[in-house]
DNA sequence: CGCGTTTACGTCGTTCGTAACGATA
DNA sequence: TATCGTTACGAACGACGTAAACGCG
């Protein structure tokens, strides 16, 4: 067993079971990856992929848990490689993030922009997924931290260190009824109107149904789009009344009524997940006191150590309260 | 960065940081480890140890950094080998259990007898240590399990299953006026006596002495011993009334008598305790099934993952009662 | 016939052990 | 002077890439 081996398998299983494929993405060639394999199973006697013909066809019951202790230890060879770097004060780097596109779209420019001040040779890669597979990206070890949001609880996988509340907000096209009222609407009457949203409202666990459900009503989806910038677009254009984040809503959107929501929904919160016993190199967390100024650096790598669920972070700021945090810090 | 680099590593923190006595443990030459510790270290940047002279010294701080990340690489590498020999169905294998003397003298032999009937191919290793460094070996992925004891709250390290509770018992010589009497002794008479027991009874933490200090007393340590063997034999010596864990009883010790203590200490737990997230051998499992028969395979499984602290497992027996329980099983 | 895998082969790099050397206490 | 680590060297192994063959859709 080696790590080149363990690393040609993870690469394997990452590339769909394609071996040409994966040899690529390692930088050599494909016969080396189809013996390094074969020495691997021969080594540990058994099959990790069940062929058909001469591909790989899927990944065997033993072969998946292999997969995810390799994971386990290519993930640590690169912490070791973190305090290497670290240490020699090196400033190069990646920046891996998996998130929502609300969050790459209105939350991370800032804190990305002043990273790539301070840190001009660090390259980031912004990894946009929908909501569930965040957190696969960062199991799989493919991004460093995911920034993901959730109404109450964190998520369950690694730790989560909280970043900021939202709220949602209701907007409408300039004109429509609801704007000239003094009084924000109510469930009920957001329940008789067109919404557009995003996609995940469609969930049954999604907080914006939970919140109608909660008073026995459902609410009329329109239309659903993955992205604020449509759901804004959809709703100047008429399609129905927009509910989205707080975040989503920029000094420019002089065109479209601005309601909140806070009476309507339960407060979000985004959080900052890492893999639980990963490294930080410095830029990273440089990255998170930008973005989430409240965190203190100590606590931070003390949580990521493992040592408590630390349920109560003190002094997690609002949205709209950050930009002030950001500038005392 | 190779696997073999790092297993060296380890060898070398392990062995004192004397490379020669390290190649000699993995079955190599001195040289071999030399160049491989240096090639390391270039690769990586920086001093793992700080050199005295030719001879390494100590290890640097971020070294021991990385010799944390490497043993949990080593550890991983192990899984996915005895992944590997239990699909193979290799009945040869070692158990290495770090344990107490109690516990490897009077509560495992049961248990590893019947172990080495199923799996006569499997080699036991018992490492005795005391109580503080049970979990240092477990942590330093030097054995598969301990097996350790605690008042109360299960250990921090690791998964800890509770395999059973047990008392302490109070023993005296047969001519002793304690063993006349109908009614067992308070906390004030024993307080009065000279007292043999355990080493880990002179700490401040030790159960037996805050039961004492729970009500303003001191007891009289007249001696310790490290194991339970000896404490009975300067009892019958006549050195003071023994103080000692009811397993330590044996049919044989005709010559003391044996007075319950449960009206004055807290009840004991004794925990399996498992490296999170490693993948147990068959005959692991086959073990822990022999000693702790209450412990569900099904759970087993679940609590190594990591799922959740399970405080309160059903059904653990109290020492006198495992028996029964190993016959039904 | 293209795609993907395996097999075959030659080259190159690396590791390993032996042996000699050097430093330290 | 004994112990422990480094340097030097030659042999052997193993990994890698190129090129060709094989199977499958």
């Amino acid at each position: 067993m080696t790590l080149v081996q363990l690393r040609y398998l993870i690469a394997i299983a990452d590339s769909g079971l394609n071996i040409t494929l994966a040899a690529e993405r390692v930088h050599a060639t494909q016969p080396g990856l189809s013996k390094q394999l074969r020495q691997l199973e021969d080594e540990l006697g058994f099959q990790l992929f069940v062929r058909k013909g001469k591909s790989l066809d899927t990944v065997t019951q033993a072969g998946a848990q292999v997969i995810e202790r390799a994971r386990n230890i290519l993930a640590e060879a690169a912490n070791i490689r973190a305090i290497a770097a670290d240490l020699r004060n090196d400033a190069r780097g990646e920046l891996r993030i998996a998130t929502t596109h609300t969050q790459a779209r209105f939350a991370l420019p800032a804190a990305i922009a002043a990273l790539s001040i301070s840190y001009p040779q660090v390259s980031v890669h912004l990894q946009p997924s929908r909501d569930a597979e965040v957190l696969a990206q960062l199991e799989a070890g493919h991004v460093d931290l995911a920034v993901i949001s959730s109404a109450g609880t964190p998520p369950i996988f690694g730790v989560a260190l909280p970043a900021y509340h939202w709220q949602r907000v209701i907007v409408t096209p300039p004109r429509h009824p609801l704007a000239a009222r003094a009084q924000p609407p109510s469930l009920a009457e957001l329940a008789a109107l067109p919404l557009v949203s995003y996609e995940s409202s469609l969930k049954t666990e999604s907080s914006l149904r939970r919140a109608f459900e909660a008073v026995g009503l459902t609410p009329q989806i329109a239309m659903t789009a993955g992205d604020a910038d449509l759901i804004k677009t959809y709703v100047r254009a008429g399609l129905g009344i927009g509910v989205l984040a707080e975040m989503a809503m920029q000094p420019g959107d002089t065109d479209l009524h601005c309601l909140p929501a806070d009476h309507l929904f339960a407060a979000c919160t985004t959080w900052i997940v890492l893999r639980r016993e990963s490294v930080l190199r410095e830029y990273m967390l440089e990255f998170i006191r930008q973005f989430a100024p409240h965190l203190e650096r100590r606590e931070v790598i003390r949580a990521l150590a493992g040592d408590a669920a630390i349920a109560d972070w003190p002094g997690v700021p609002d949205w709209h309260a950050r930009d002030a945090l950001a500038v005392a810090a």
